[in-house]
DNA sequence: GCGTGTTTGATGACGCGTCAACATCTTGCT
DNA sequence: AGCAAGATGTTGACGCGTCATCAAACACGC
């Protein structure tokens, strides 16, 4: 770390570019979750893997791997969803240590009516703005800076 | 928002693979800022362009404008640092509603050691990942985005 | 001058996210 | 069996971010 290379100016354009979009896309889509179905990104980030499992349950490690957080994020916005009536914890059977995690008929109901307009903000937001090919050179670049991070540990 | 147009394989491994740069990345630079400094995120996107600003003060409102921030995320992003020394507001003397907000040189020395490595890491997992054609082509998507964005409001 | 509407900023409440500490259970080694 | 080590979840404290609300001061028409 003696000389650090500094971004040149094409570079801290993208940077800011990134930050840029990053906080107003999450923003947009807070909101219009919020406004369409009284739902936020967490509970939509935790419902959309739950609806599509079957039965609507799945093992806390589980969703917490399908979704990518760690064991305490999880913990606490499963406690605020299940305040709420999103969704409800159960014991599990095969490992005592663990919990199980069911979507309620109230959670489903929340995340059937939140999704389509969810979709379509993504789409117009991100995907109207993207060639086919931009979208996939996008996921591409996406995956080889997910490498690099995980790389490092 | 009838019938909406679902997302196909492609652009869904897209979004996720965004989200989980977008959580990565954030994580990753957390930690390196405060593991390295004691900074958040947070702290160095205020401090960054107050280092650079003619005597290290700004405007309240200017600041806010620069780092695309609402004026109550602001207020409270600079008590916090305010409480702990990097920055201090005074009173503003052309307009007596605004705050100047000015670097401590605790909060100087903060930004100074810090920003080296900071930038190493985002260079190390974005731009090094990147070619200058795809980081070009990155930038210009973002610019679309964002946009398309500002067009709706 | 005097209202009226706008701009600027601060604050409290609440949800989100991380870290450290903890309790409990499983696994595997001896 | 017994015990150490690891896995799974929960909790409390605290920082971050948004919204609604408030107060103070400017701007502008009258």
């Amino acid at each position: 770390m003696g000389e650090p290379r500094w971004l040149d100016e094409r570079e801290a354009a993208v940077w800011r570019a990134y930050l840029a979009v990053h906080r107003e896309l999450h923003g947009a889509l807070d909101r219009q979750l919020e406004r369409d179905s009284g739902l936020s990104n967490a509970d939509y980030a935790l419902l959309a893997p739950l609806s599509e499992a079957p039965g609507g349950v799945l093992r806390s490690r589980e969703l917490g791997r399908l979704v990518g957080w760690e064991r305490s994020r999880l913990s606490h916005q499963v406690a605020r969803m299940e305040k709420r009536g999103l969704v409800v914890r159960e014991e599990c059977a095969e490992d005592a240590r663990g919990s199980m995690v069911r979507l309620t008929a109230e959670g489903r109901a929340a995340i059937e009516s939140a999704a389509p307009g969810h979709v379509a903000t993504v789409r117009r937001y991100l995907f109207d703005a993207l060639s086919a090919e931009e979208a996939d050179l996008l996921g591409r670049v996406l995956h080889r800076v997910l490498d690099r991070i995980a790389a490092d540990g």
